[in-house]
DNA sequence: CCACTTAGTTTTATCTATTTACTAACTAGG
DNA sequence: CCTAGTTAGTAAATAGATAAAACTAAGTGG
């Protein structure tokens, strides 16, 4: 269930046809009112290439003509746009303390979504519930008249990087699940393509791929909530990498302190033990059960919470600093639930990344960095995303 | 100067030939003595088309036939193999503490080397010695009749990810650095493609583009030598990625040690004050211009000296752990002079490596971690895999 | 020796992008 | 208002690549 589609490395004229038609629909998704003239200039293809690919696209349902351009001396192009009209994808996220789903169209908008409270349960009682609430959202009638390209799931732990398995999720207990294989038997009839991605892997994906006009060459989401995780995808072929065994992101998991606290992986002085809900929780005595935020708000003024948020932020601000010494994307994305606990958390974070960024190049460029005020669906439109990018450069021939 | 090369997202039927003889030669580079039929079913192409192409590579000097297979019940197929006798390429490393120069065939045998001790010097002092040491490896016998395809070059510094320009040198005092315009003045005769990189993206590059047979998804190298630094490559088009301003894989500049000891970058904490090369002399008081190796081994059994080591090895280990809970890499390649300091400094940081990489999963699988004992040779090597990987499947017209 | 199998080549067919020519639609200037 | 010029897009013919089918080559096994 690869949500890095490999290049193809050989092809034959069915494969160039579907390549070239792929990069028409890219450049207009990028882009939207490009012009058939645009495109063949921007993709190195003759008009009468582009000419034909984007009839059939149009045919097809995935673009529709726009407006006339303004005229530059001749006779203006007709503006080329995604067709809003005909395809959406449905994504969920499962995560600890509850369900999210979205159904979006080709550019992400959302058409229809549901936000369900949850407390830890098992895989099967989970997926059970999550079909029916999809088979609800299903029936919206936002929904009338489209076509179902898929389903993409996000979950809270590293996802095998060849097979829909979940390898483990700490903050639920699970262990070595098949996700989508539980989800399968409860929705029979949800046709198109099944994906099942770790959550900030899936939300870095969606913040990448649904943004228009300047698009950064790579992008990292860190995903801050009951723990802490972080996805990273980059290249024009968007390419999102989950390592070896899954691992790839677990930011959470490096050591941030030498010999610190004992981490519920069993090792010591990881991210978590410093900055997580979790150990917010106990550090302050939160108990598992009450929302850290509606619990913390009332005691924002304790020195107690101010001092522990404050160590929260410099270690994720650490965090942010050594994955720019690591991987050094192009912009940095911030979400998850920890962002609502405010400046007195974020402001230690963002200005120590700030300060320190720079010092080895001494340069003054600055790595853009965005915080997500609500990121309740984002990881659920990104796994739908994911479902997009599949079918549109993958070996379906909906194309 | 991308080093990664961009599948084109688009293509004519130019474009797709180049890509199959692309693959076909990739195909023989990985697994030499593959017969047409084993190409054609590996790459799913047709017998036809894999022979003309096979054809077109033999005529260029790119394949040579070898041996008839062992029959299986029919025709036996010939192995193909790479000619090693047309093609060759260069490559060079700039070190802090020398240069090293290697000639090198298709499958990265090296030809011809050489090593010269230097100590830091201008960029222009350099570039013209590195020069002449060139011209003198070009007209060494063993390269007579050899077609040069170009000239890659390490630099122990990040370069930036799309001209070829070294940020900056730390250990060098060097800043915005066009190196390669620098050689070129000297060596205006050698033709086919110049490119430079990071010392360790090169290593990595080239110990994983030069492996045959069973190659891993992914690999990190880890250049461990008076600072300290790494590069990841992944894909079955070899994808190795610089970062935003060249910075990725600067793991030697990620907080070890939040509020520690004060870096030449600026910041506190970095992992090269735990680990580097400068920063045990700095601890042992071994002057910058005595050979570390030589100054320590006379007093690898006192005291201080066996703490300085462990205490490194551990942070090394620490490093190498935070970068499989970041990029989990399918194998690790460890090198760099520090190598050399032998077990007191090593068996800290494997075993920590090796006790600590699964507690998360819980599983029993071992990242394969290799250390090379005589890395002298390959960032230079890699150097020139890079331009080869380049001329493959870049935009040349030699295929 | 013959049936069978697999490797590789040759010939023909099919498919895709390009080339060239053309139509469409607008601007500018007399 | 008309014409020359420019740019957008389409249509028909051409070129070039892979695919398919037929064929030759070279082995095994009974």
């Amino acid at each position: 269930m690869p949500t890095s589609f490999q290049p193809h490395r050989s092809g034959d004229l069915h494969f160039l046809k579907r390549l070239n038609r792929s990069a028409i629909l890219e450049l207009v998704r990028r882009s939207p009112g490009l012009t058939r003239a645009d495109i063949a200039s921007q993709a190195q293809l003759t008009k009468a290439t582009v000419g034909s690919g984007v009839q059939s696209l149009l045919k097809q349902g995935w673009l529709r003509e726009g407006e006339l351009q303004k005229s530059s001396g001749g006779r203006p192009g007709r503006a080329l746009h995604l067709d809003e009209q005909r395809f959406a994808i449905l994504g969920a996220e499962v995560g600890v303390h509850g369900l999210r789903l979205v159904a979006c169209t080709l550019s992400g908008r959302i058409l229809a979504s549901h936000h369900e409270r949850l407390s830890p349960s098992s895989p099967e009682v989970t997926a059970e519930l999550l079909a029916g609430l999809l088979k609800t959202l299903q029936q919206s009638p936002a929904l009338a008249g489209y076509h179902l390209l898929g389903l993409g799931v996000a979950l809270p732990g590293p996802v095998a990087p060849n097979a829909p398995l979940l390898r483990v999720a700490p903050n639920l207990g699970w262990k070595d699940i098949r996700f989508l294989d539980l989800l399968r038997s409860h929705l029979p009839q949800l046709e198109g393509a099944w994906l099942m991605d770790n959550e900030a892997k899936s939300a870095a994906f969606g913040e990448f791929y649904f943004r228009t006009g300047q698009v950064p060459d790579s992008l990292i989401y860190v995903s801050a909530g009951t723990g802490i995780g972080s996805g990273m995808i980059e290249g024009n072929q968007p390419l999102l990498s989950r390592g070896f065994q899954g691992l790839a992101g677990e930011i959470g998991h490096t050591v941030l302190q030498p010999g610190g606290l004992y981490c519920h992986c069993g090792n010591r002085g990881c991210a978590e033990t410093l900055v997580s809900g979790w150990s917010i929780r106990a550090a302050l005595g939160v108990a598992e059960d009450e929302d850290l935020l509606e619990a913390l708000r009332p005691r924002l003024h304790e020195e107690a919470v101010q001092l522990t948020l404050r160590r929260a932020g410099e270690a994720l601000g650490t965090l942010l600093l050594n994955l720019h010494h690591t991987q050094n994307p192009s912009e940095l994305v911030l979400g998850g639930s920890l962002v609502q606990l405010g400046a007195s958390f974020l402001d230690p974070a963002l200005s120590y990344f700030k300060a320190h960024q720079n010092r080895l190049l001494g340069s003054s460029q600055q790595v853009p960095l965005r915080v997500i005020d609500d990121s309740t669906f984002i990881a659920a439109r990104g796994a739908a995303a994911q479902v997009l990018a599949h079918v549109i450069h993958g070996p379906s021939d909906l194309i």
